[in-house]
DNA sequence: GTCATTTATTCCTTGACGGGAATATAACTG
DNA sequence: CAGTTATATTCCCGTCAAGGAATAAATGAC
């Protein structure tokens, strides 16, 4: 049971932004600014605070700083899933899935 | 609904360990107090939270409020975690065949 | 009805967090 | 060296969340 950093890092939606934006590559803080909207220092923040929990890694490249992320945490949120994964498989199963209360699924964040 | 809310909720440790207190079976607000060590109101003031995010349900037994968990929030971390998850199998992955340095080719692939 | 029990809510204070502006640091260019 | 680009850090401020104490509300017992 480590951290709190890591949850409280992904309770921010801009950082799960940041997040989601490093999932499709690593990019320079330049990119990250202009997709996510915020201001480059604000910016800087978000990316210090995802770098303490661990959730990214930073590569140099000549005056840039390309983001990556780092898996490692993510399996940790994994880990600590897993109960909570047998139980809604086991209530799934009890409610024989004849409610079906919602459909769609809808990947949208935020 | 992706919520916000489930992040934040699930971003205080305290109601992480009222959510794995809920995990082993439900509970009245007085145990999960003692449990937590925490004061009565402030007790209440999270289990509102979770109860807002969706995470709780409550049942009436006299002046008791039991709480349980409702393991459908739960599945929707588990459907945001999945794209990463595949990322880091992905790493697994390259790190096995890194270790595992058999072939004479670099099998490095997007 | 009154009283006890259990839980929720309100008020208040404090501390942490996020955002913007300005500034500092680092790396490259000429 | 000075100048430019890219990123990090500092300072200040507004807002929001958490905790404690006191109180309210709901239920049951008498």
């Amino acid at each position: 049971m480590s951290d709190g950093a890591l949850w409280s890092a992904l309770a921010d939606p801009h950082r799960r932004a940041i997040v989601a934006l490093l999932l499709e590559r690593p990019r320079p803080v330049g990119e990250i600014v202009e997709a996510c909207g915020l201001s480059q220092p604000s910016t800087s923040k978000h990316l210090k605070v995802l770098r303490e929990a661990g959730l990214v890694r930073v590569r140099q490249d000549a005056q840039r700083r390309v983001y990556a992320l780092d898996p490692a945490p993510i399996a940790e949120l994994d880990a600590w899933l897993a109960p909570y994964r047998k139980l809604w498989n086991r209530s799934l199963d009890a409610l024989g899935r004849r409610l079906d209360e919602t459909a769609p699924d809808d990947p949208e964040e935020d």
